[in-house]
DNA sequence: TTGCACCCTG
DNA sequence: CAGGGTGCAA
């Protein structure tokens, strides 16, 4: 079976079956992986894994989702194609220290094929070993009838013989059952078996949720609510409350609110002990040890204060970290705590059920020929990706499902949207260089952020704090130094033991593991010559005495190491 | 009018 | 560090 699995198929494999929206092909591997893969199928499951398989085809013949698909997509890329338009147009006009971008799709796209490749690498990996735990623990079970579940898009002909009769027995097995009876009565059989996939998919996904809890997960409520079986979801993105939620408040002003906002109030609920401070905008990264030395603490990034606008970053998770760290060290090994993330849904939204999945499908289509598929990613993703973040989640069991999941969602989160404390102390480290990096810089030296207008402003930000911080002590040092009575300004030197120096370095260098150029000492030495000689000529009174200052300060950057380029420097 | 950088504040 | 206010330049 795992051959099957679309994530583990090369990329060709996966994107030209694409006459089914892959959210379905994902989530049908997700069903057929977890009720055949470890014990013998029930006779219930068995039929509804038929079911499912058979619904399958009979999607795959329709012609209507991909046309719809199609013209999306083409939609967004004409949006994204506007966007970067007026990017250029501004920066054409920023300062003379910013220069223009020319790099732009090549760029994008040389990132993502590398993180692609690095992907597919890992889920080769991952594919060895499902084998080989597959082959020890359910010989009997290999290769069976599971094969058949990969989606074979052959002639048309055949197709639709095989949709006629697949549709034929589907709807038989329908019949038989008189839960689904009520379907029936639909106009479009195609309608009913949708809402019966998502019902068997949805209903898997809560058994993988029951499976994680019951062998050491620990998942709060509102992380299941995207597998709750109480919302049956349409594959097309629509869905229908089946059942009533009792915990949450459903008044139409609820549903009407942000959905930033809606969730959080909603997690408070569940949760209020996880939230007691203003939080910040940078995502935690996880603690996923030797390969970070991040220290644990995790924060949870639920925005108060956030519009949707800002719900861009949105996963720590980063560069297959946990994936690796399942393949280095087994899934036994002990995880420490897993990033958490703003889930930004909850289940009395009731378009949204569906979307984590199609945020899944979307994302891992994130390919060289896919650019398209990857605006789609980049505007849906910004909300849906959050659902499948598992705050403080240990892993401690070994469940091959779990690893799948992770898999699944690191796959998902490869790519940055988010900065995090690591990118945060890079851009402090990058601050020994450059003062004022150009926003070209920034995304040179931040290869495997997403940047968008957000992430943009929010990374000038910082270096707009770094140096206020910088200038406040340079100011401060001057001052200082003219109540200490030093009359000449070659008495004033910057060196590593200066006090001056270690108030900085205590700033931007923290754990002191990075040794700072020479050339920021004789930086700051030139600055603080400038804030000593303005001072003592009374410049100060003039409310914009520091601009000059600055004038200078600013054409004092220099290139920042080649080697801050690689998005796994920290 | 818009975007940016700085300043101030929490 | 981030948000809001302000002034400046394009």
């Amino acid at each position: 079976y795992p051959l099957c699995c679309p994530l583990l198929q090369p990329r060709d494999e996966i994107t030209q079956n694409n006459a089914l929206p892959y959210c379905v092909r994902l989530r049908i591997h997700f069903f057929s992986l977890f009720s055949s893969s470890r014990h013998p199928v029930p006779d219930h499951l068995q039929a509804k894994r038929a079911r499912v398989e058979n619904i399958i085809r009979v999607m795959a013949g329709s012609p209507n989702s991909r046309q719809h698909g199609d013209s999306e997509r083409s939609d967004t890329d004409a949006r994204e194609a506007r966007e970067a338009y007026r990017e250029n147009k501004r920066k054409q006009r920023l300062p003379q220290h910013q220069e223009h971008s020319a790099a732009g799709p090549d760029e994008e796209c040389h990132k993502l094929k590398e993180q692609l490749h690095s992907m597919q690498r890992l889920l080769r990996q991952l594919q060895e070993k499902f084998l080989q735990v597959y082959n020890q623990e359910d010989p009997e079970h290999n290769g069976g009838d599971e094969a058949e579940v990969a989606v074979d898009v052959s002639t048309e002909d055949e197709l639709d013989r095989k949709n006629s009769r697949v549709t034929a027995e589907c709807g038989d097995r329908m019949k038989a059952q008189s839960n689904v009876s009520h379907q029936r009565e639909s106009p479009n059989l195609q309608e009913a078996l949708k809402k019966e996939l998502s019902r068997a998919v949805n209903d898997c996904v809560d058994r993988v949720f029951k499976k994680v809890s019951s062998t050491g997960l620990d998942l709060s409520p509102q992380q299941r609510m995207c597998s709750s079986p109480e919302v049956s979801a349409g594959a097309d993105g629509k869905s229908q409350r089946a059942g009533s939620t009792q915990e949450q408040p459903q008044d139409q002003e609820a549903a009407a609110k942000p959905r930033s906002l809606e969730y959080y109030e909603s997690s408070k609920a569940h949760s209020p002990q996880d939230q007691t401070e203003a939080l910040s905008l940078v995502v935690r990264k996880p603690a996923v040890a030797p390969l970070s030395s991040v220290t644990p603490t995790v924060k949870r990034p639920y925005p108060v204060h956030q519009t949707p606008f800002q719900f861009n970053y949105s996963t720590p998770l980063h560069d297959s970290q946990i994936l690796e760290h399942l393949l280095k060290y087994g899934p036994h090994s002990n995880f420490g705590v897993l990033p958490c993330m703003p889930p930004s849904m909850d289940r009395t939204s009731p378009d949204s059920v569906d979307l984590p999945w199609d945020t899944i499908a979307m994302r891992s289509k994130v390919t060289p020929g896919h650019l398209g598929h990857h605006a789609r990613a980049s505007a849906l993703g910004a909300v849906t990706v959050d659902n499948l973040c598992l705050p403080h989640v240990k892993i401690e069991c070994g469940e091959l499902q779990v690893l799948f999941f992770f898999c699944c969602l690191n796959f998902n989160v490869n790519i940055q949207e988010g900065l995090t404390p690591s990118h945060l102390k890079k851009a402090k480290l990058m601050f020994f260089y450059t003062r004022y990096p150009s926003s070209n810089v920034l995304k040179t030296f931040f290869p495997d952020v997403k940047f968008n207008r957000c992430i943009t402003s929010q990374l000038i930000k910082w270096f707009s704090n770094f140096r206020e911080f910088y200038y406040i002590q340079m100011e401060k040092f001057a001052r200082q130094a003219i109540v200490d009575g030093i009359s000449d300004v070659k008495d004033m030197t910057v060196s590593r033991d200066s006090e001056l120096f270690r108030a900085l370095n205590m700033h931007y260098n923290k754990a002191n593991d990075f040794h700072v150029p020479d050339r920021f000492l004789e930086v700051s030495e030139v600055t603080l010559h400038e804030f000593y000689t303005a001072i003592s000529a009374a410049k100060d009174s003039d409310p914009s005495w520091k601009k000059a200052i600055y004038k200078v300060i600013c054409k004092l950057d220099s290139d920042v190491p080649e080697e801050f380029k690689t998005s796994s420097y920290l």
